[in-house]
DNA sequence: GTCTATACTTTGATAGAC
DNA sequence: GTCTATCAAAGTATAGAC
């Protein structure tokens, strides 16, 4: 039977786009009960923390979803290749193509990145690894799998911030075919 | 003589540093007066604009600063893979190995973007446009260097947002140095 | 669980004394 | 040119009715 009462999780998308589009200090309170329908009171009753919670919830569901659609079977599929190409097709989706930005990495560059350091760090660390992992099975010595990694999360950060500034719709689409590319120099052809 | 009296481009650097380290929105009035030591009546004898018009002339700054170190040795040193080499380093210095953001990026990712979109997009080209002229100059073709500039510029914002948030300080470098072996890679070795 | 009303703080910005 | 005082608006957060 559907619900007319809202979960706490029904309005974290919603919240999530505000953080995303606006940042930390920008997405102001009037502007997430206007986006996600709800008065102060509501929000209070979902997130007693304030800003803070609904921040913290909405990393929460952005570390669940990548946990699940990219790390993980970077980890753990049998055909490595098949999973970098995977993830790079859904980060592209993710992403919008460039349109949306990552919103830890935003986080990252500004003034809160202290209250959020502990994630921050561990979302970054997570795709690094579970991506280095996947090079390594691929066959990629282990140091060159860690440089590699290193390279493409940065790549992608990198991608947003350049397709943004350069209203370049087709940058990020660029950078991941070239960063596939490099990725799976050494394996075999799809 | 030396003047007691401040000029506007005396505290420009002061302003500079509280935008990149707070974002537009984050850097309050009362932060930056306290930052430059200068109170609300000053500031908006010098801004009489508010921190539309601070923001600006800060980019002003910046802008004047990347043209002289930067771009322009990148388009006219005849020795084009010396003014790679030097435009790497330089940029390795201006952001204190990864220390300090980029602003210009900064702004790309937030909600002021469409408000300073022209400066951010003519700074993105113009570094991308510069890189690309130096690669053709050491041998590159045209296609190839657009290419490998347009990753450049990427790769260091992305390095940038990866080493706050890996708080890695020697990723910056290491980002750096991968770069230069790309961009240098047919052209003779120093 | 959601709203309105309200408290209190901080914000960007202005005015005027010196 | 710099300061203090002040303003209106917007900010976060809380209380209480329904």
């Amino acid at each position: 039977m559907p619900r007319i009462v809202a979960e706490r999780a029904d309005i974290l998308p919603a919240l999530a786009e505000v953080f995303r589009e606006h940042g930390y200090e920008g997405a102001s309170l009037a502007l997430i009960g206007q986006r996600t329908g709800l008065g102060k009171g509501s929000l209070y009753h979902f997130f007693p923390g304030g800003k803070e919670e609904m921040a913290n919830a909405v990393l929460d569901e952005i570390d669940g979803w990548f946990e699940t659609r990219i790390f993980r079977p970077l980890r753990e599929e049998p055909d490595a290749a098949a999973a970098i190409r995977a993830s790079l097709r859904d980060t592209d989706a993710y992403f919008r193509s460039g349109r949306r930005v990552c919103l830890v990495g935003v986080l990252a560059l500004g003034d809160v990145r202290d209250r959020f350091a502990e994630r921050i760090h561990s979302y970054f660390l997570a795709w690094r690894d579970a991506l280095a992992s996947a090079l390594v099975r691929t066959g990629v010595a282990q140091e060159m799998a860690a440089s590699l990694a290193e390279e493409a999360v940065a790549m992608i950060q990198g991608a947003l911030v350049a397709s943004r500034a350069l209203q370049d719709s087709e940058l990020f689409g660029r950078m991941l075919n070239r960063l596939e590319g490099r990725l799976l120099a050494g394996s075999n052809p799809r």
